[in-house]
RNA sequence: GCGAAGGUGGCGGAACUGGCAGACGCGCUGGACUUAGGAUCCAGUGGGCUAAACCCGUGCGGGUUCAAAUCCCGCCCUUCGCACCA
């Protein structure tokens, strides 16, 4: 009789359905009560391992790509906790923002009311779910408690001049009523509404991020994160190196100075272009004939959208402003225009034309008329068809004393002499833009300034924090106006500098701020003099392994990455990079995309909590796929994972009084007398935490771990019943360890079956012995000419002849060889392959 | 256009430094047990034949090798990110 067929069985058994509500009710609170999962901080006396998932957004309720990750981050915890680390295994709720807002407007509820009830579901949703968080440390970000020291960190960035204010063209999103990062903005659209975005002029606080742009991108090459990511913000941050040029105006005092990756281009420059909002643009019409029209194109342009804007289809248009530029190298006249093309934000918003060598240029001269003269020819002489734009590095041209040079020796040569003239130099140009932090809005931290008419901008002093948010106030979004703008007793204050009459900031901080630096409030979470202390920090920083979804790639992960950055130069902490390894889960899909309430294509925590219980919906988004690729949700699936976990149970259920008396045989040691089917199971226990503890270490592989649990339990049903007390003993211990990561409250129910007092989560990781993992015999392939033509089974580690010799003797074999055993040539991989060429 | 990751059964996916392709699970087929079963168990399941023997099979075409999903060359396709960035 197996255990396969042991449910039929399982009352004479004297054993019971697994009652994963019971179960599930039990653990979660002794875990609780036991406050198993509080991180020690014990500065060092065991090695420490920072945990952490990207804290959730309290949307409402938890959904299915929540349980992956988090059930991801929480085998590493458990995981990391039994192989002895002081583990730092954190939650929160990033609670500010937008959307809470937008849903409490629509329900008419407070947007305070509305995230905390949220919160409280939602953590109960964890609980449920069994993971092994330090709740002692729970922070929400929209607390005062924790936003007086993202108004802490604010005021820190503006002392060290990484916050500042300026008037400037912004993205507006007339849906959300407030302005974007830009970052924020998709396809000149909302990243949360998909509205067509508007620009706007506004004065807007901004955090410093580009003094870190070169730090940004180099770090990246030392931090164990996905390759893709990596790309992601090296794209976004986009480094150029090339030079500054000045070009003197014919008949003026003034320059235009341009940015040019292709400097060596410059003796086919042939116009200059200007962005149409270029200050010098208009100066250059002023007074002239010209500005009547300039201010019509000037309409026209602003008048397209964002989107326009970016399409690359659209027609370049320009405009002759009527000047000359004088070529600092020829000395040659080149007609300076505006031109939609040119990027006001980017380089200096002002470019050299050269059409020969450029696309873009190439349309715009084409279509004007402009002359196109080429400068660089391919360095292996190939011929360059009409039309075409040959955009490569090649062997200069035309080009006076450069004629003749590579572009790279004339790049080189060129900026030599910029400089020796003062006309220019060597420059590196990012696309990054300084990170806009203001935000229209009223469910945010306030930002800590008041306008004083004698003082000016004067920051709120640290012991005057936090700027209260105040409760009762018109939060509905107004155009361009604060909704904290409408509350005359916020507004009104007194200047923490004269006293006198002054105004508060009414704008509040982008939640992107909240969320830059919480990983560093879990460390020290009830600190009230400081964000959190120092030691600590030293501590339990970086955050050793971090598990989040992609589409945080740039924004949110940029955004840390500056803020560790900004405040290690402040002294506050050790390290420069907050996550030393990030990995991406995959999305949780429903017919083929991913699960929105939007699209209706939801599958409900609570449902499968309810009917299958916090184990199996663990197992099975471990199992389903590996853990950084996406999966579509199958409720057959889930069900096969259901049926593993009875099998466990009943298999436990048979064994589990008969070896409650037994001595548990040790892992490694045969011991005298030792039958065949104790040997073998004991081996499979070993192979089997050796198989789960290499798919762990190696980049989280938790599905093939949890297929060779599924073999294990194969492997040992097909001769469990001619195993000795004693090996079962350590059998099921050992697996019963091996299943605490996956499946906590069904290891801990197994864990307490066997005799054992709780927590099987307080055990250590078991260990393999080597040599248990080799076999006695083994079966070798057997290949004649390549081909694979049976297997022989031979003593591990057989020497070639004697392989040879089994293969010879088996007869299974003669057909293909020759008598004598002739063949030309024999391979043999030891304990693998041999291969015979006859 | 630039950057990144991928193409393996009906499906999700295995396969260590080249060494028995398809582990494990889902689904499917047949059987057992049952009043019944959508429960459970047993057997089978890449394709070609009823079947063994055999042949063919990891996107396509070449190549290296005793041996290729894996290495090399040349293509094709898919997904994702960025995109008038000078």
């Amino acid at each position: 009789m197996k255990v396969r067929q042991s449910a039929k069985n399982n009352e004479s058994n004297g054993s019971t359905e697994y009652d994963f509500k019971k179960a599930e009710e039990r653990w979660s609170k002794y875990w609780q009560e036991r406050g198993l999962f509080k991180a020690n901080g014990t500065l060092g006396t065991k090695p420490k391992q920072y945990v952490l998932e990207m804290f959730p957004y309290p949307s409402g309720k938890l959904h299915m790509g929540h349980v992956r990750n988090y059930s991801l981050g929480d085998v590493v915890a458990r995981y990391n906790r039994m192989r002895g680390f002081d583990v730092l295994h954190p939650m929160g709720w990033d609670a500010f923002g937008l959307p809470a807002e937008n849903a409490a407007i629509e329900r008419g509820i407070h947007p305070e009311n509305w995230t905390l009830s949220n919160i409280g579901y939602m953590r109960e949703q964890m609980k449920k779910l069994g993971f092994s968080y330090d709740w002692d440390r729970e922070v929400a970000t929209c607390l005062p408690d924790y936003y007086k020291w993202t108004q802490w960190l604010f005021l820190k960035l503006y002392e060290n001049g990484l916050a500042y204010k300026k008037r400037a063209k912004v993205n507006w999103c007339p849906h959300c009523k407030t302005v974007l990062a830009n970052e924020q903005v998709i396809d000149g659209k909302c990243w949360r509404c998909h509205s067509p975005i508007e620009k706007r002029e506004i004065e807007q606080w901004f955090f410093k991020i580009t003094a870190y742009a070169e730090d940004l991108l180099n770090d990246l090459d030392n931090l164990d994160w996905p390759e893709h990511v990596k790309a992601q913000q090296r794209n976004w941050i986009g480094r150029s190196e090339g030079a500054l040029v000045k070009f003197a105006i014919e008949g003026t005092d003034k320059v235009i100075e341009i940015f040019t990756t292709r400097l060596d281009t410059i003796y086919g420059a042939t116009f200059m272009v200007l962005a149409p909002e270029h200050p010098l643009a208009m100066e250059l019409v002023q007074g002239t004939a010209l500005k009547e029209l300039y201010d019509e194109y000037l309409k026209r342009i602003s008048l397209k959208s964002e989107i326009d804007r970016l399409s690359t289809e659209k027609e370049k248009e320009g405009f002759f402003l009527g000047k000359y530029a004088v070529n600092p190298f020829n000395g040659e006249r080149i007609p300076i225009y505006a031109g939609d093309y040119v990027l006001t934000e980017y380089g200096t918003g002002a470019i050299m034309a050269v059409p020969a060598h450029d696309e873009r240029d190439y349309a715009f001269a084409v279509k004007y008329n402009i002359p196109i003269r080429p400068v660089v020819v391919p360095k292996d002489g190939e011929e360059i068809k009409n039309g075409e734009v040959f955009t490569e590095y090649g062997v200069l041209v035309n080009s006076g004393p450069y004629t003749g040079k590579t572009s790279e020796e004339a790049q080189k040569l060129m900026a030599e002499y910029l400089e020796e003239h003062n006309l220019g130099q060597k420059s590196v140009t990012y696309r990054l833009r300084d990170w806009l932090v203001s935000r229209q809005r009223y469910w945010g931290a306030p930002i800590p300034v008041v306008y004083c008419e004698h003082c000016g901008t004067v920051p709120v002093p640290e012991d005057q924090l936090p700027v209260i948010l105040p409760r009762e106030v018109d939060y509905l979004p107004g155009d361009l106006v604060s909704p904290l703008a409408t509350d005359e007793e916020f507004v009104h204050t007194t200047c923490p500098k004269c006293g006198g009459p002054a105004r508060r900031e009414t704008d509040t901080m982008d939640t992107f701020v909240d969320s830059s630096w919480y990983y560093l409030r879990y460390i020290d979470p009830h600190n009230e003099q400081a964000p959190f202390d120092k030691e600590l920090a030293e501590y339990w920083m970086p955050v050793d392994i971090y598990i989040g979804g992609v589409e945080h790639a740039v924004l949110h992960l940029l955004y840390s990455r500056f803020i560790t950055k900004a405040l290690k130069d402040m002294g506050y902490v050790t390290v420069s990079e907050p996550f030393s390894k990030l990995f991406t889960q995959g999305m949780v899909t429903l017919g083929g995309s991913a699960m929105s309430k939007s699209k209706g294509n939801i599958v409900d925590p609570d449902d499968i909590l309810r009917d299958y219980g916090a184990d199996a919906a663990r197992m099975y988004t471990l199992f389903v796929a590996p853990p950084e690729k996406d999966f579509e949700w199958s409720q057959q699936g889930l069900e096969g994972i259901v049926r593993f976990i009875r099998r466990i149970w009943n298999f436990y259920c048979k064994y589990a009084d008969e070896v409650k008396e037994a001595v548990a045989a040790p892992m490694g040691k045969l011991f005298e007398g030792m039958s065949e089917y104790d040997e073998k199971a004991l081996r499979a226990v070993n192979r089997l935490v050796y198989r789960v503890t290499e798919d762990i270490e190696d980049n989280y592989r938790f599905n093939t771990a949890i297929a060779a649990m599924m073999e294990f339990l194969n492997e040992v049903t097909d001769y469990d019943e001619k195993v000795s007390g004693a090996v079962m003993k350590t059998l099921l211990e050992t697996f019963a360890k091996v299943l605490a990561p996956f499946v906590p409250f069904l290891a801990e129910e197994l864990w307490a079956m066997l005799g054992n007092a709780p927590s099987v989560h307080e055990q250590s990781w078991p260990q393999w012995d080597e040599s248990m993992l080799q076999e006695n015999t083994v079966e070798v392939a057997v290949q004649i000419n390549g081909k694979f033509r049976g297997t022989v089974v031979v003593r591990n580690g057989a020497s070639e002849e004697e392989v040879r010799e089994a293969v010879m003797s088996s007869g299974n074999f003669s057909k293909y060889l020759s008598k004598e055993g002739g063949y030309k040539k024999c391979f043999y991989v030891p304990n693998k392959i041999i291969n015979f060429i006859v």
